[in-house]
DNA sequence: CCCCCCCC
C-alpha cells in the first residue's frame, strides 16, 4: 500500500540536488542524525532521504521542526511529504536541502523497510534523463565564502561535489546561501544591486552583501545603560524567516531611526547590518550569530503578502511547570486571574529601585502560577477583564515551588489570536472563573520553605553556583562553627532603619542614614557561620532573624548577656553548634577592589522536617537507582 | 557598545 504513493519513475532527489524544483515530493527518511555544532546549544537534525532510486544525506531539518524528532514522530523509515524546502549551496557547489515544512504520511514503524533500492547519490551515477533534469534554472548560484555556517559542519567527505554541473559553475561573489528568489518589488530598494533574498540561516559574519526578508517576532523595550565603557540606549528584536531566526540589536541613533518603525509581526527587508558571534550566555535565539544595526543598515517594510512563520509558541501547561528545570526559558499562556498593583523592590546588589508587578496566571489544568513583570512592562500592564496572556521565553524560577518572570527578551502578548488563547477564554468564562486553583507552594502540604532546588555544598561548588548571577537554593546542613566576633552591632533604633550607629561617647548614638542622634540603639545581628553537610562545608552569613534562630536567643538578650556575663554568652554559641537546619541560601560572586569572592547569605533557616527529608532522600535514591 | 531582569 505504502509503495503506491511512491513514484519510482521520478527522480525527485536528482532534480532537487541539481537545483530544480519539485512540488511537495514524497520521500522516505532512511535515517536521521543529531548534529551539535561546535559552541552551539541548538541541535540540528540531518536526514538521509530517499526517493527509492537515490539516497541523499545533505538534508537538514529546519530547527523549528526539531520537535518532530524529539517526539519521534519522524522516525527512521517514515514516509514524508516535503511541503516546503529550500536548497542552500555551500562551499561552492555542494547543495544542502533544508526541510522547512513536512508532513509525516506513514510512521517508519509501520513502513518497516527501505522502499526500492536507493543508491547513495553520486553525481553522474544515475542516468541523466534529459526530461527529468530541472526545468527551472536557479538565477544565480552563490558561493559561500567559508564553511562556517552550520551546514559547513556536516560536510560529507564521501561525496565529491558535482563539478560537472553546468548550473553550478557560475559562482558569483554575491555571497549568501539561499536560492529562493523573489520578484523585485516596485517600491523597495535593491541594496548591492541584488534582488535576491537570503535566508537567515545562510548569514555569516564573513560576507556582508546580503538582504533578508523576515518577520519581527519579538521586540524589546528601549533600555539605557551606563557603565565604565560609556552609556547609551538600545533595543533588540528577533527576526524570523522560513530558515530560522536571529537576534538584532540597535544602539543609540538606530533606536531613533528604527525603534518605532519596527513592529512585532510585520515583515521587513534588512540589509547591511553587522554580524557577529552570538553570546549564548545572554542570547537564547537559535542562531550562531547575531546582528547589530549600524549607520549603513537598511530596513524597509515589506508590503507584499508573503508567508513567513509568525511567533511560534511551545506552551507549557501550568501544571507541567514543576517538571521543567528552574532557570530555563519556557512559553506560557494563561488567564490573568488576578493582578497586583505595581510595587518597587530594591535590587540586592545594584541598590536600585525596581518596579515590578505580580500576576496570577491560571489555565485548564487547575493550577495557578505567579508571573512577575518588570519595569515598563509592569507599569503599562492592564489586567482588567481577565485577559489571556501569552509569554514567549519567560524565565522559570523555583521560587514558591514554581514561578515565572517576563524578561526583556521575552515576548508578551495580551489576548493573542492563537487557538490556545481562544480555548482559555471559553474555559475561563464558563468554568474557570471562581474556581479554586492549586498553587505550587501549597503542594505537598505543610509549612514548606518554597524552594525545591536542593543542593549539597559539593554540588554548589562543582556547579559554580552564583558565578554570574544570584542563585537561590536549599541545603540541609549542620552548624560547624560560629564566629562570635562582630556578630552583632548597634543599629539605628528607627523601625525601618538598621544602619549601624556611631557611639558619640556622650550617651548619644548617631545614624548617618537618618542624619539624627538617638539616646538609644537596638542590636542587629550579622553572624558568620560555617555550615557542613556530608559533601563539603561553606561559610555563610546569617542576618538578624536567622541568626536569632540559630542561636536560640533574641538579639537584645544576647547583647545584654555579652555585657553582663561573657561566659554565659559563650555558652549560647557552644550550644548552637552541631545542630542541623534547612537553610535557604543565596549565592552570588561579588567583587570588591577587583577581588571576586562568593558570598553566600542565609535568607531563612527552618527546623528539619524529618518526614519531608526522608521522602526527599528516598526520591533521590529512587532516581539514582533508576539511571 | 548590552548582556540588568532584580524582591520575596
Amino acid at each position: 500500500m505504502i509503495m503506491m504513493i511512491f513514484d519510482l519513475d521520478v527522480l525527485y532527489l536528482q532534480t532537487i540536488i541539481n537545483g530544480g524544483h519539485v512540488d511537495k515530493p514524497v520521500l522516505q527518511v532512511l535515517s536521521t542524525k543529531k548534529i551539535s555544532a561546535q559552541g552551539s546549544s541548538s541541535d540540528r537534525y540531518r536526514l538521509l532521504l530517499s526517493d527509492g532510486i537515490v539516497s541523499y544525506s545533505h538534508a537538514m531539518l529546519a530547527t523549528q521542526l526539531n520537535s518532530l524528532m524529539e517526539s519521534n514522530e519522524m522516525d527512521n523509515l517514515c514516509i514524508v511529504r516535503i511541503e516546503k524546502y529550500l536548497c542552500n549551496t555551500i562551499q561552492g557547489d555542494r547543495r544542502v536541502m533544508i526541510v522547512l515544512d513536512v508532513s509525516v504520511l506513514h510512521r517508519g514503524e509501520q513502513v518497516g523497510s527501505r522502499i526500492g533500492n536507493p543508491q547513495q547519490y553520486k553525481p553522474g551515477s544515475v542516468d541523466q534523463n534529459e526530461n527529468k533534469t530541472p526545468a527551472q534554472l536557479p538565477p544565480e548560484i552563490p558561493k559561500q565564502e567559508s564553511g562556517q555556517s552550520f551546514i559547513g559542519t556536516v560536510a560529507d567527505k564521501q561525496q565529491k561535489p558535482n563539478t560537472n554541473n553546468p548550473y553550478q559553475q557560475k559562482a558569483s561573489n554575491m555571497g549568501g546561501g539561499s536560492n529562493y528568489t523573489m520578484k523585485p518589488s516596485a517600491g523597495s530598494g535593491t541594496p548591492g544591486g541584488s534582488t535576491k533574498v537570503h535566508s537567515i540561516a545562510s548569514l555569516t559574519p564573513y560576507q556582508n552583501r546580503w538582504r533578508i526578508r523576515a518577520r519581527v517576532t519579538q521586540k524589546s523595550n528601549v533600555r539605557t545603560w551606563s557603565n565604565s565603557r560609556g552609556e547609551g540606549k538600545l533595543f533588540s528584536i528577533t527576526l524570523t524567516d522560513e530558515s530560522g531566526e536571529i537576534r538584532a540589536t540597535g544602539f543609540n541613533e538606530s533606536v531613533d531611526k528604527y525603534y518605532e518603525m519596527l513592529e512585532v509581526n510585520k515583515i521587513y527587508y534588512v540589509s547591511k547590518a553587522s554580524l557577529k558571534i552570538a553570546n549564548k550566555q545572554y542570547n537564547t535565539v537559535q542562531n550562531e550569530y547575531e546582528m547589530t544595526f549600524n549607520p549603513d543598515t537598511m530596513i524597509d517594510p515589506c508590503d507584499e503578502d508573503v508567508d513567513l512563520p509568525s511567533v511560534q509558541f511551545d506552551f507549557v501547561k501550568i501544571n507541567e511547570l514543576e517538571s521543567k528545570t528552574p532557570n530555563s526559558m519556557i512559553d506560557l499562556i494563561g488567564v490573568v486571574e488576578s493582578c497586583a498593583e505595581v510595587s518597587t523592590v530594591t535590587g540586592r546588589q545594584s541598590g536600585k529601585e525596581i518596579t515590578k508587578r505580580d500576576l496570577q496566571l491560571v489555565d485548564q489544568t487547575g493550577f495557578v502560577v505567579n508571573c512577575t513583570l518588570w519595569g515598563t512592562d509592569a507599569q503599562s500592564f492592564n489586567g482588567s477583564g481577565n485577559p489571556v496572556l501569552a509569554v514567549k521565553g519567560a524565565k522559570l524560577s523555583d521560587y514558591g515551588g514554581r514561578s515565572v518572570s517576563v524578561l526583556a527578551q521575552s515576548q508578551m502578548i495580551v489576548n493573542p489570536d492563537v487557538r490556545e488563547a481562544h480555548m482559555l477564554r471559553g474555559w475561563y468564562d464558563h468554568d474557570g472563573k471562581g474556581m479554586k486553583f492549586n498553587s505550587f507552594q501549597s503542594e505537598g502540604g505543610g509549612a514548606r520553605s518554597g524552594s525545591t532546588n536542593w543542593k549539597t555544598f559539593a554540588e554548589m561548588k562543582s556547579e559554580n553556583v552564583g558565578a554570574d548571577k544570584a542563585e537561590y537554593f536549599t541545603s540541609k546542613a549542620t552548624i560547624m562553627y560560629l564566629k562570635k566576633e562582630n556578630c552583632m552591632y548597634q543599629a539605628c533604633p528607627t523601625e525601618q532603619c538598621n544602619k549601624k550607629v556611631v557611639d558619640q561617647g556622650n550617651g548619644m548614638y548617631r545614624c548617618e542614614k537618618c542624619n539624627r542622634e538617638f539616646p538609644n540603639f537596638k542590636y542587629r545581628m550579622m553572624l558568620s557561620a560555617n555550615l557542613g553537610d556530608f559533601s563539603d562545608n561553606q561559610w555563610i552569613t546569617c542576618f538578624h532573624d536567622s541568626a536569632e534562630m540559630v542561636l536560640g536567643r533574641n538579639a537584645e538578650e544576647l547583647g545584654s548577656l555579652r555585657e553582663s556575663n561573657e561566659s554565659e554568652f559563650d555558652q549560647v554559641f557552644q550550644e548552637a553548634l552541631f545542630k542541623s537546619y534547612v537553610f535557604q541560601l543565596r549565592a552570588k560572586v561579588e567583587t570588591y577592589n577587583e577581588e571576586s569572592r562568593l558570598k553566600t547569605v542565609c535568607l531563612n533557616v527552618a527546623p528539619v522536617d524529618f518526614v519531608e527529608q526522608g521522602k526527599r532522600l528516598a526520591e533521590e535514591i529512587k532516581k539514582l537507582s533508576a539511571s
